[in-house]
RNA sequence: GGCGACGUAGCCAAGUGGUCUAAGGCGGGGGUCUGCAAAACCCCUAUCGCCGGUUCGAAUCCGGCCGUCGCCUCCA
């Protein structure tokens, strides 16, 4: 497939090294409880791994955890718990939403604070090349030390600096130097080092990670847009100089970013829709389609309106899938002349291989699922398109069989259904429809054919 | 101020030189089916921000303008 390179700035074939690709995704620094634009990213790259391991690839997926930093100091303080106590209690509303959603669990979701002893031979590692300095507890990257910095983000350092709005350290060589390792202030957790106690810089634990669980070359490393400058500018700076090796990764993956009214979603902005929230209004299903009709490098409007739309729309491909009860198992014979997915299929394929084209993707999807229903109604074969739909979506992570519900009610809506076929054989349709209006009031749908009547609840 | 994206139907969103008289979804209109509905199927619903240029030919390339957003600071 191919897949566009945030450093390159192209589209490239994807040809891993061997049959395992090195997949880095930068994860979340749990302070707070996920929100729906963490949702959509992980989403992305949980769909860019199915394709992947579809494609016949084995794939390596290492996805962190910052689980300090100042932020997590600050609201832990707070809070009076530990900052320990604080990030677990995110990192599991994070999984909690990220299982509801349907994402496949990393291989390895290694957490900074378990990995300070790499990060320290790293800085060590930097410091004797020339590539960093210690200055009074403090470890800086040497900015300078590394021609290709600024090259991801596709900016020469002087441009950034004349942004002014760099950080300036009394102790920095260069206002772009950045902090490899923090002295220790009172109170806060650290740890020992050459340097004195103290703890890690942001950006040191992703290159201490990837190197440890991943090897010194990646395949590929994401995360959403907002992290290429400083960050991915950084890991590149930091292990590129340590290994010698470039590239540090073959390809710079990132996602557009969720926007809540005119601006992204974020956490400093404030302005958040929690995943749970936003899970439990429309359920995971209806959420990833809404994420996948959109490219994942384009911005998306988080839109209640259109996510709704887009829950009837998962209906459309739901219905594709219900068995057709008119006809008996006799009837639906395998020698009977069925509907050919296979150009479907294809255009699905060309579409994932053009860079995760999952617009595209769906459209094929959309237009099998039509194709299905009017095989349906010309007496044609389904079941072979059915099985092919149902594979496709699975490599979108998408759940088309009815979620699972309570069925106790079932037994009263069954006996509703029942009084109102009596009161249709005797022509009340006024009552008979008072029933099925009543019922569609709360949730529940009824389809009337020449063979009965089925029922099920909408939405979901 | 610097760097970079984007602007396609009522809404969302693909397409990035000719097959585009522009995919798909939602919504809307008309029809078939139905006691009526629902679901499904069929038909209809855009000339691609504005202006100029390149080209035999542009939504697609170039320039200008207007507008929106992102990064340059913690952020998926």
């Amino acid at each position: 497939m191919r897949l566009y390179d945030t450093l390159t700035a192209q589209k490239c074939e994807l040809v891993p090294a061997d049959n395992t690709v090195k997949m880095y995704v930068c994860g979340v620094t749990p302070y707070s409880p996920s929100h729906v634009g963490h949702a959509m990213s992980y989403v992305y790259f949980d769909v860019l791994r199915r394709y992947l391991e579809y494609l016949g690839y084995d794939v390596r997926h290492v996805q962190n955890f910052t689980d300090i930093d100042d932020k997590i100091i600050l609201r832990a303080q707070q809070e009076g718990v530990t900052p320990t106590a604080l990030a677990e209690r995110y990192i599991a509303d994070y999984f909690d939403s990220m299982d509801r959603l349907g994402i496949q669990r990393a291989s390895a979701y290694p957490r900074a604070t378990e990995e300070v002893p790499w990060m320290l031979d790293l800085i060590s590692g930097l410091i004797a090349k020339g590539h960093a300095y210690p200055a009074s507890g403090d470890v800086y990257f040497r900015v300078a030390s590394f021609e290709r910095y600024g090259a991801l983000g596709h900016r020469k350092l002087d441009e950034m600096i004349a942004g002014a709005r760099v950080e300036r350290g009394a102790q920095k060589e260069h206002p772009g130097d950045f902090a490899l390792w923090k002295a220790g202030k009172p109170g806060e957790p650290s740890w020992d080092s050459p340097w004195g106690p103290g703890r890690p810089g942001w950006h040191i634990e992703c290159s201490a990670m990837s190197l440890r669980y991943l090897g010194e070359q990646l395949d590929i490393h994401g995360g959403g847009h907002d992290l290429v400058f400083p960050h991915h500018e950084n890991e590149i700076a930091q292990t590129e100089a340590y290994t010698g090796k470039a590239p540090f990764s073959r390809f710079w993956a990132h996602n557009g970013l969720l926007t809540l009214g005119a601006e992204k979603m974020s956490k400093s902005l404030g302005n958040l829709v929690s995943a749970k929230d936003a899970l439990d209004k429309f359920g995971p299903a209806t959420l990833r389609l809404f994420f996948l009709g959109g490219h994942y490098r384009a911005p998306l409007a988080y839109s209640e309106e259109n996510i709704e739309a887009q829950g009837r729309a998962l209906e459309r491909l739901r219905g594709a899938l219900r068995s057709e009860e008119s006809a008996p198992p006799s009837v639906l014979n395998q020698s009977k002349d069925q509907v050919d997915p296979e150009p479907f299929h294809q255009r699905f394929s060309d579409a994932m291989d053009d860079d995760l084209n999952t617009p595209q993707a769906l459209a094929a999807m959309f237009d099998l699922a039509r194709e299905i229903n009017r095989g349906r109604e010309t007496g044609r074969g389904v079941t072979v398109a059915q099985a092919a739909l149902t594979e496709l979506a699975g490599v979108l992570g998408l759940k088309l069989t009815e979620e699972k519900r309570d069925a106790s009610a079932d037994p009263f809506i069954d006996l509703l259904l029942q009084v109102r076929a009596d009161l249709r054989t005797a022509k009340q349709y006024q009552l008979a429809d008072s029933v099925r209006d009543r019922l569609v009031a709360l949730g529940v749908s009824l389809e009337d054919s020449a063979q009965g009547t089925r029922w099920r609840y909408v939405g979901r």
